[in-house]
DNA sequence: CGTTGATCAGGAAACGTTTACCGGCACGAT
DNA sequence: ATCGTGCCGGTAAACGTTTCCTGATCAACG
């Protein structure tokens, strides 16, 4: 059905030279011949050969792909880094692929043996757990890895992250110097470095500042929205808080959720400068995460660590930063100015 | 260094075999020798031995890798796509690469040269343009090619996508029933076939409902958020119109940002069902794009166009669903009951 | 006991490319 | 004129795997 695709010897059949000179005319390398290099070029279009990137990288030792492995697509982290490695990758002539680990230490480490399988020329690595995502078949390998987010104990390798401790510390001060004093957080999973380091930023923070806390100022979900409507629902029902800081994205549209129609509902400082956070009534102020400048970071530093293998490693920290919105204002009232009414289809004439 | 990844052959020589036979038990093709086969393992878990899947797929003639290309990882088909196709190519032993093509018609064509030339077993596409857009190098590669989402003029391959015609008169019907009669609508580029599709549906549906229609009700954007707020903005001021239909979901969150505070505001429909809808004041109804559904779809067909290549390529479109919210009821005060206010910070105890 | 058939392991070729090496040719210098 | 040098094109090997084909071993049957 399908004609056999043409290889370089059809190539150099056709331009009447050998496979080599082939070769050499495309990869552009030594010097060809004015007239065969011509004849070669010709042939090329006329046969419609392109160079089958197997026979290549087999033959070179080494594919040009970069992998970016990520526990889901919702991470926000995924798209973005995507499309910073993406636009990297292409100036280097480099494609990229991808895998989703689940959440699964066995998806994960079957993925890496893949990877390896494939001579990947390097990759960026948002793991599944601090401690038990064991990086050594990679880097035995000597397959680049640059940490995404997420730290891994013990791993001598690169890490772009956010400074999450700074978040939280940034997210009790703002809470504080707008005179906050009864301080509540939802939080994540114990084991997740991330919302735990914002956790334990935020406690630190208002410690200093003079405030005394018991635990139960700490809830913790699954860092889904669900989770976020029920714990800032349990908030509201024993009304002890007067702010509470959402430490992920997805909790705190929930935590949003939770609080529409209260009268009494503390001040909500969310996670992520998400579309929905701007649009809302009253606005949500977030701490916003470096998400697009941590994913730039990742892939420059993973395209310099291809380049460079033998440098140590380094860790990059970013910044978050507040955004103030409406909702963490004192006394604001966004509901006579913030929303708007369908005009009655009534008045209409046709 | 890094010491030399064993071959094939370490194995062999470890297990006091032929590489032939350490194929046979890796791959689990032929018979082999218990006793073999046990050495044979054995010696795969000493040597730490990875197949190299370059000299495998070289061999084999033909990777299992699947593609998936798209104008940019922004796409609300993307991540979805991607999780879908995933899970089906897990289990499949195929791995996925993805490529964006910037809505660039040569970065596009650059892009499939080199998926031919990795011999990829399939691609999932959502093409850049409806007539130039060629496929041809694809399809004369053999490879199979599912579109997503946009269609493209004169290609006979697989097609999934949604009926934006019927998205188009279900908005002017829901509109219609609700006592609206002077509609107006925000479109896309008008070579854009999937926006321009609504508009068509939405006007026709309107026309059959005896409502006459000129053409100033028709606006059309770039598909950002902006330009729905600019367009939305001018809607207001010209206050004609008494319900806006938007096409996609950038603009409407763009239009609805317009519309805040704003008394005399038209009903507003947006389209696909993102969280913010849910979140604001008031929640907006819209009509929901089966992407899920699609994605999956998608990646189903595709799998089985390449297990069956020969088959007479097929369309499935799908049905939106209008999801109704405040944004289009009659006479609803939303915010006397949708939004909240910040406890007044002053209140506390410390 | 001999022959046939089945079963299974090994040798070697093949996939398509790049590149080390070699040889030939042209040109310049002695 | 002859030799040396340098440039450039071709030949062939190599990358690591799979698989065809062959040969050997063994069992069963005549």
């Amino acid at each position: 059905m399908v004609s056999p695709r043409p290889t370089i010897l059809d190539v150099a059949r056709t331009a009447g030279v050998s496979s080599a000179t082939v070769s050499r005319v495309i990869n552009g390398a030594a010097s060809v011949d004015k007239e065969l290099s011509r004849r070669v070029r010709a042939a090329v279009r006329s046969t419609g050969y392109v160079p089958n990137a197997m026979g290549r990288s087999l033959r070179r030792g080494g594919t040009s792909q970069i992998a970016v492995v990520a526990p889901d697509a919702a991470n926000p982290y995924f798209t973005q880094i995507i499309s910073e490695v993406e636009r990297i990758a292409r100036g280097d002539h480099q494609s990229v692929t991808i895998a989703h680990t689940e959440d699964d230490l066995e998806i994960e480490r079957e993925c890496f043996a893949q990877l390896v399988g494939r001579h990947v020329s390097g990759v960026l690595l948002v793991p599944v757990h601090s401690t038990l995502t064991d990086l050594s078949p990679l880097t035995e390998a000597g397959i680049p890895v640059v940490l995404v987010d997420r730290w891994i104990e013990g791993a001598n390798t690169d890490l772009v992250a956010t400074d999450n401790l700074d978040a939280g510390r940034q997210a009790a001060r703002h809470l504080h110097e707008r005179g906050y004093r009864r301080p509540a957080v939802i939080g994540g999973p114990s084991q997740l470095r991330t919302t735990e380091d914002r956790v334990s930023g935020y406690l630190a923070a208002w410690r200093e500042a003079g405030i005394e806390l018991d635990e139960t100022v700490v809830l913790r979900g699954d860092l889904q929205l669900e989770s976020g409507a029920a714990l800032m629902a349990q908030i509201l029902a024993e009304g002890d808080a007067d702010c509470v800081y959402v430490t992920n994205n997805r909790m705190s549209a929930g935590a949003f959720e939770a609080m529409r129609g209260r009268d009494d509902a503390p001040a909500l400082l969310a996670t992520d400068d998400d579309l929905w956070t701007r649009l809302v009534t009253p606005s949500v102020s977030v701490v916003h995460q470096p998400v697009r400048a941590t994913s730039r970071a990742a892939a420059r530093m993973l395209g310099q660590r291809i380049a460079n293998p033998d440098e140590e490693p380094s860790t990059t920290l970013l910044r978050s930063k507040i955004i103030e919105r409406e909702s963490t204002q004192r006394g604001r009232r966004p509901r006579t100015d913030g929303s708007w009414t369908p005009r009655d289809a009534g008045h209409a004439s046709s």
